[in-house]
DNA sequence: CTTACATTGTGAATGTTTTCACAATGTAAG
DNA sequence: CTTACATTGTGAAAACATTCACAATGTAAG
């Protein structure tokens, strides 16, 4: 029964749990299209690649959803769960870099559909500029201050070369944006109270590389 | 000096570790380029947003490479790095799904610059069957275990809707490839001799919009 | 050769995450 | 109402990862 309290400073979520919490929460949406009414931490667990003590556990750290002997409910874990991640109203998105993977981004029906909704796309690449890019054009860099204001975005993916990340992330941190999605093969230097997520292709391919090797 | 000795079961390495592993690579290949000799464990520490002692601790897993009092020469700990993470060689990779984000994919420079060679390219589309693909054609799925073999595939990229990629995964699988890295947002199940990677962008969104919302 | 200094390699301490295991509590059937 | 059963929530234990702290060992200068 234990939530967090309001304390001075918070309690501290580890990054493993944010992240199974989504994987549930795409199992709970899974299962809610399939008409199911409760679900039990070991449903969870099996399609999520783990125990369902750790499911339990994961949830048991914001508060207790369950009925002993029942399972979850569905719809409501599912409330719980959106209004846990922040899911349960729209995120406004920029993407900076309108290159092969930014076009990949800009077209990926997952962000939409979970209500991150990409509002503004940046490139330096004057061929590119005012060209239409699903419901939106392609603004000029110079700009990017400006119109990550205006268009209040929240949460902002750098999709650009390595050499070009570092400047352009502080641009945007200096705009106030307090999260980043950075998909450039680079480690990020940003404030400690901006979020940051780093998707690293190279890291994973060699990751795979070694796990061939030494087996 | 403890290397790892030739037990039955393996030592096992922690995955941040070969993570970070990357990242130290990356710097080094850098610092070379700048014609540094040496490096000590801070210089890496700080650009790979880490500590010394963590450095030493993650390479001291696989020796002593260093010399105390002046840090590690550069050159040597580049080899001994691309020999620890096996990128001393290339690795022939198979791309399934030729959509925006298997293009980005194939054409992604960093790739190929590590010594990951995309040697076959497939799709379920009929109309994008036998189109060129950078230096590749666009092959049937249908076609999938028969070329996957001939190319010697070992490495495969899954880029393909959820509902297609597990069945995808499995028929990989069978074909004895033993390594995946998959963009499709579901957790794949596979033998345990089977390394998985996944990038799931939305998981990462999700983590961004629960820090936005916890602050 | 000796001293001053830098930096590694590594046990031990600490911190974090996962797993275990079971009392608590709910349902359902007789 | 009682018994049989399922499943949660959670302390405690175990496993795992990071940080500390310092002896060991190298360089370099006088």
């Amino acid at each position: 029964m234990k939530h967090h309290s309001p304390e001075a400073e918070g309690p501290r979520f580890p990054d493993s749990t944010i992240r199974r919490l989504s994987l549930y929460l795409r199992f709970l949406q899974e299962a809610d299209r399939t008409g199911a009414e409760t679900i039990s931490s070991s449903d969870l667990a099996t399609r999520g690649g783990t125990t369902s003590a750790q499911v339990r556990k994961d949830l048991s750290l914001f508060g207790s959803f369950g009925k002993r002997g029942l399972g979850y409910s569905v719809p409501e874990l599912l409330r719980e769960l959106h209004q846990i991640l922040g899911v349960d109203r729209p995120w406004r998105v920029g993407l900076i870099g309108a290159g092969k993977l930014g076009s990949a981004l800009s077209s990926y029906e997952d962000f939409r559909r979970r209500g991150f909704e990409i509002r503004a796309v940046f490139d330096s690449d004057p061929q590119k500029i005012g060209k239409r890019w699903g419901e939106v054009h392609v603004i000029a860099d110079a700009d990017l201050e400006k119109v990550l204001e205006r268009e209040s975005i929240e949460i902002v993916m750098i999709a650009v070369p390595a050499g070009a990340a570092q400047a352009l992330a502080d641009r945007v941190v200096a705009s106030g944006v307090h999260a980043i999605l950075n998909f450039a093969p680079i480690r990020l230097r940003t404030p400690d109270d901006v979020a940051l997520r780093n998707v690293d292709m190279a890291v994973e391919m060699e990751g795979l590389s070694f796990a061939l090797t030494n087996r």
